[in-house]
DNA sequence: GGTGTGACCAGCT
DNA sequence: AAGCTGGCCACAC
């Protein structure tokens, strides 16, 4: 099987990202390895585009819940508009109700 | 093989 | 209180 790179990881996550639930890219990070990484999370997100299928990188955000890589998603918007289909509340760029739907990949509830 | 970069986070000033 | 700096690790040139 191909090595499971940080990507894999990251990737096996944010699949497993529920609907309607969102996390932090230290969520994942601190899952996956180590805390201060989070940014690496973010990173591979950016390659995201390049993988086979489409991940729900719009249920990643930043900790304070904004939606940081709304500008990569090719259309701005897009991000906040799937999350409000998902029930979300987004406002100036961030989740109101971030602290209901955050879903930590620890607990996997 | 070194340097730079990156959709971040936490701490310090 | 808010702004800035450092740190963290993986990948491309």
């Amino acid at each position: 099987m191909e090595d499971p790179s940080f990507f894999e990881k990251v990737y096996a996550v944010v699949r497993l990202i529920p609907f309607g639930r969102v996390t932090s890219y230290g969520a994942i990070a601190g899952y996956t390895g180590s805390r201060g990484s989070a940014r690496m999370v973010g990173w591979a997100m950016n390659a995201s585009h390049q993988y086979r299928e489409p991940l729900p990188a719009h249920r990643v955000v930043n900790r304070n819940g904004m939606l940081t890589g709304k500008h990569h998603f090719g259309t701005p918007g897009l991000m906040q508009q799937l999350l409000e289909q998902e029930g979300a509340i987004v406002e100036d760029d961030r989740i109101l109700n971030f602290k209901e739907m955050f879903w930590d990949p620890s607990r996997m509830l």
